[in-house]
DNA sequence: CCTGTGTTTTTTGTATACATATATAGTGAA
DNA sequence: TTCACTATATATGTATACAAAAAACACAGG
């Protein structure tokens, strides 16, 4: 059993994990659908394991988020309201300022350096239609800063923001038309730590974040159908 | 079995979440110790329920960093260092004034009301020692402000935050030189979030966590046997 | 044709069983 | 005495078994 599971588990990896993982991925790029069930028999033979590992990964899902449980009922795919979608991008919007802030001060050379690549492999992507790249790089370029504030609990807390919007991110990032003005926005942010201007940084940041905002929403009011749910 | 945990169940609870709650505030409480093991069989023994209930809430624990996990030796109390004590201090400092500022703009009257209250009950209790009771009231103040910003994300993350200090929050407590500096500090944060001046808030928030976060770094250097784990 | 009730099925919630890895203790030899 | 090796015990990781609740279904009666 667990064959191909198994074949990943190089390194010690408890199959909760593997599962965790896997359950996460399909979540937030939409494999799994809000309000879909995730019934434990179900998956245990889709990923062939056992129930345990499986609902022992739900537990986690369930206090990400990710997931909501209704008692005897299991557990659906937590749907994410514009509402929740506007908090999320209220406290990130905060969180990324202060990071920005933070890597003006702490950041080092090499952090630094890598910063300014992020942003140069963004410029040459740009005008293609890679948008798995253009998303990679775009998160190279918002970890590096997250790293250079050298605050765990920070990056940790912004990675988890990030990742609540990845459902939407893809379909925002296909919106050919805001990337020269992503890559300024980049270009400026690089600048302003660069030069320790924590005011420009912190503009510019907010002004990348808002964009980010009316985009992501502009998106889901067009398609909305089966990405949010009423409830 | 499980006779004493069935009785606080009238309405339905499953046993992992009571498992949950009654292990998370065993750690928050210092009753489970930093460094110590969570062995699945002598809990379950414990709390009169089987492993399985157990393990399901390690599993949050986990997820919350409240625990930590040692590949095929289980769990142990997570140790806090003072550099994350300090980076928590940070993120939090910031989200409680972002709250405050928050607060300033979208407060409701009877929010505006329970939050003097609040104040009072705090300016009642702040001469005698109470504690228990001072803390709980100086949770309702905060908390009612957190209500006020109408951002479920940001309230769930500020809880977070906060709880990852109760282990502290109660030794810095019983220093009482500090309990008349801040009820200064709660009722100029009052005033401030009444007039809605977001500048006063800002700076008295600010001073606000300042101070208590010198007095919980003092507290622990002065007894910071048991506490504070060199991991 | 609709409705109410009893039965069956499905799925969760919990307990237990089994395999494996790690720590521990004990024994023997150098 | 100390080191090494083996046997044993203990605890985790995973699978399975069992009970109970909810949903689905069928059937009888109006």
């Amino acid at each position: 059993m667990s064959q191909e599971i198994n074949a990943v588990m190089n390194e010690y990896l408890p199959l909760r994990d593997v599962v965790f993982q896997t359950l996460r991925q399909a979540i937030l790029r939409g494999e799994l659908e809000p309000g879909e069930r995730l019934m434990e028999i179900h998956l245990a033979n889709r990923l062939g394991v056992s129930r345990t590992p499986i609902r022992e990964a739900i537990r986690k899902l369930e206090l990400e988020g990710l997931v909501v449980m209704i008692p005897r009922r299991g557990a659906i795919v937590a749907s994410i309201t514009e509402k929740d979608l506007k908090d999320v991008l209220e406290v990130r919007r905060t969180l990324e300022i202060m990071a920005g802030e933070m890597a003006c001060e702490r950041i080092t050379p090499e952090l630094l350096k890598q910063l300014e690549e992020a942003g140069r492999e963004f410029m040459k992507l740009k005008d293609t239609n890679d948008f798995t790249s253009l998303a990679e790089v775009d998160v190279k370029f918002h970890d590096t800063i997250y790293a250079a504030t050298d605050n765990q609990r920070l990056i940790t807390i912004l990675n988890n923001l990030r990742e609540q919007m990845y459902r939407y991110r893809l379909e925002y990032l296909k919106d050919t038309g805001s990337h020269e003005r992503l890559n300024c926005e980049h270009h400026e942010i690089y600048e302003g730590i660069k030069r320790g201007d924590k005011a420009a940084v912190s503009a510019a940041i907010g002004v990348h974040i808002d964009n980010q905002r009316d985009a992501i929403l502009a998106a889901i009011r067009e398609n909305g159908k089966g990405q949010m749910k009423a409830e």
